[in-house]
DNA sequence: GGCTATTATTGGACTCAGTACAGTATTACA
DNA sequence: TGTAATACTGTACTGAGTCCAATAATAGCC
């Protein structure tokens, strides 16, 4: 039951040690009062050293995301030419969202409220969102041979990527007992790509193709 | 031509001042190397007086999107109840897009790479982006009766915002001789109502309708 | 075993954004 | 003229992120 710091500690490498204390820390006193200087203490590693393995503080709270778009990118680019391009992705995020468990949400998404970090989080895991939509965006100027800044190329991969943040928000925040996060990515995405006029009907009115 | 600082600058008020002088520096010395403290220096202001108006030095980049969302959270907040959502959104942010001058673009997406700025202007930026899938999410929420934290009306809320975006980003980028915000704003609109599927047809197969 | 090049880690000094707070000037208003 | 509210300033502080030079550890080779 020492769980004091480094002494005792299994040897396991830096980085993830640094991930442990990290998240130790942030519960313990949350995101905002908890220093990089501490996290390196528990850990038992200077300071300089999570400099090292982590560009920023808040790199801590998307590890999971992060491998997750790592993952979307060598999905796609393994995908040939000629492959109707929409459908790749939404397979590729499918198989993405297959492979995270339950437990494996990320630190930000579910300690969030906890963790006092609104704010931070938010900033941070947007910049996360804009990757993942660059990826979508090559992805989809190469398949469609398009230029990689045109406007429709841009505005699907924004509205996609949008679409699966809203996934992966709404499956966190559904907490202990949640379906599983393929499921919220499948519902996100069809609503994309059938289009917001199919996929939000308004009440005041029958669907389009009734009137 | 003594333009060196506070003394003979015209008296209008500091926070305008303030947008000036940073302007000139980040054009003189890019984003990066500009410090807080020069700015209220050439504005001729304290440093604590710039906390006073801006809440981070990154703000300065996004004082005309800013105020187009501000606009836009108030042209929805009139819509009466029972008005079809979806169109409600689109009319607003294309009345938002008509009143934005060809010369208003935010500086942080014409100087960009002059101001040595992608990082940081990406990561703000994004913020922004949050800020009015907000706006958007409440409303739609209200207006179709649903729960603001429904994944449907998330999912939209992000596509929506996620394409004008891109709407933004492509008009700021086509430089001079660029067409009218609103045109972009139209098209990129209609990509996410209509739906992905139709908006990108795939070079290799013919449109849905049309198998 | 020992030798060497590379990599991991460290210490220390630094810049600058952002916060807190108390004190002073300025303005508005009676 | 006095008074209250508001705008501004000085000072001091915390903590993230950077830079650089020095040292420890390690892997590869003889």
């Amino acid at each position: 039951m020492d769980s004091r710091n480094s002494v005792g500690r299994p040897r396991t490498t830096s980085r993830v040690m640094l991930e442990d204390a990290a998240a130790e820390l942030f519960l313990e006193n949350t995101y905002a009062l908890t220093t990089i200087e501490q996290i390196a203490q528990r850990a038992g590693v200077s300071r300089n050293t999570f400099f090292n393995y982590f560009g920023a503080k808040s790199d801590l709270l998307w590890v999971e995301l992060d491998a997750g778009i790592d993952r979307l990118a060598e999905e796609l680019s393994t995908v040939p030419p000629g492959v109707p391009a929409l459908a790749a992705v939404r397979d590729a995020a499918l198989r993405v969202a297959a492979d995270i468990g339950v437990d494996r949400v990320p630190l930000a998404l579910t300690q969030d409220d906890v963790m006092g970090t609104r704010e931070e989080t938010r900033s941070s895991g947007l910049v996360r969102l804009a990757r993942r939509s660059d990826v979508i965006a090559s992805f989809l100027a190469r398949q469609l041979s398009r230029p990689s800044d045109d406007l429709l190329v841009l505005s699907a991969a924004n509205a996609i990527s949008g679409a699966l943040s809203a996934a992966w928000t709404a499956w966190a925040r559904d907490g202990i007992g949640r379906g599983h996060l393929v499921d919220y990515v499948s519902s996100a995405l069809e609503i994309v790509s059938t289009g917001l006029e199919v996929a939000l009907p308004d009440p005041t009115r029958p669907a389009p193709s009734g009137g």
